[in-house]
DNA sequence: ACCCAGGCGTTCT
DNA sequence: AGAACGCATGGG
């Protein structure tokens, strides 16, 4: 018997608490910028970027724009990729800009799926980065489906279909698009998969994965 | 000197 | 429809 995606997600807050302030940003915005400067990209490099950024007095749409491409290459170089992060940026800015006034929480006046198919248009965005800012960005009940998860799913022999949407529909559904349910799971996830498994397949030394076990051998 | 990091878009078969 | 590849820097 396999265990269900809310029996993980209890494991997991037993093992690391309820994660607080796991994705924190002064602002909605930052939060976007974040989701496209982590594309590939370790997070200490990615805030090193954001707070050359905050210096510039940049993280805003209007100020980003204004700033111009050749400008933000220099202030995102650190995260690498940054000739393409910086273009994903500045047309990011340019549609809140023009589409929202330039304050991304106007997007909430919107619905989730209409907005993710928006997200979705726009260059350097893709499912997980659209994702993040639903659900970081603006509290909105939709799951992010990194590498962390499916290699921690995987690891876990928990299969739920195949495919980014699939596995997104089944938290989704498990959580009752709850969002806070859905952004702590997820943290979770990848707390524990940098803090104690990164990139074995196969971690026989991971306590979670060691409890899981027990946990379904004891359901059989 | 490798290998990987909280992807995405383009260009092939 | 799916695989392969380019993008580019920083840290272990």
């Amino acid at each position: 018997m396999a265990l269900s995606i809310s029996e993980v997600a209890l494991l997991l807050e037993q093992e690391y608490g309820s994660p607080v302030g796991w994705w924190s940003a002064e602002t909605p915005f930052e939060v976007a910028v974040g989701a496209i400067l982590t594309q590939r990209t370790s997070w200490a490099n990615v805030e090193s970027s954001i707070d050359a950024l905050k210096r510039e007095g940049l993280l805003t749409p209007s100020r980003l724009v204004d700033a111009g491409g050749a400008k933000v290459e220099m202030l995102v170089r650190r995260t690498g990729f940054y000739r393409q992060k910086s273009k994903y940026l500045l047309e990011l800015a340019s549609y809140v800009q023009d589409e929202y006034g330039g304050d991304l929480l106007n997007m909430s006046r919107r619905p989730q799926y209409q907005l993710r198919e928006e997200l979705l248009k726009l260059r350097g965005v893709g499912p997980e980065t659209a994702d993040s800012i639903l659900l970081y960005a603006l509290s909105m009940p939709s799951f992010v489906v990194d590498a962390y998860t499916t290699r921690f799913l995987a690891r876990l022999g928990l299969d739920l279909g195949q495919g980014y949407d699939s596995i997104k529909q089944s938290f989704e559904s498990a959580f009752e698009n709850d969002s806070a349910r859905l952004s702590k799971a997820h943290a979770l996830i990848v707390i524990h998969c940098k803090s104690r498994c990164r990139t074995i397949p196969v971690c026989n030394g991971c306590p979670l994965l060691c409890s899981c076990r027990l946990e379904a051998e004891q359901k059989e």
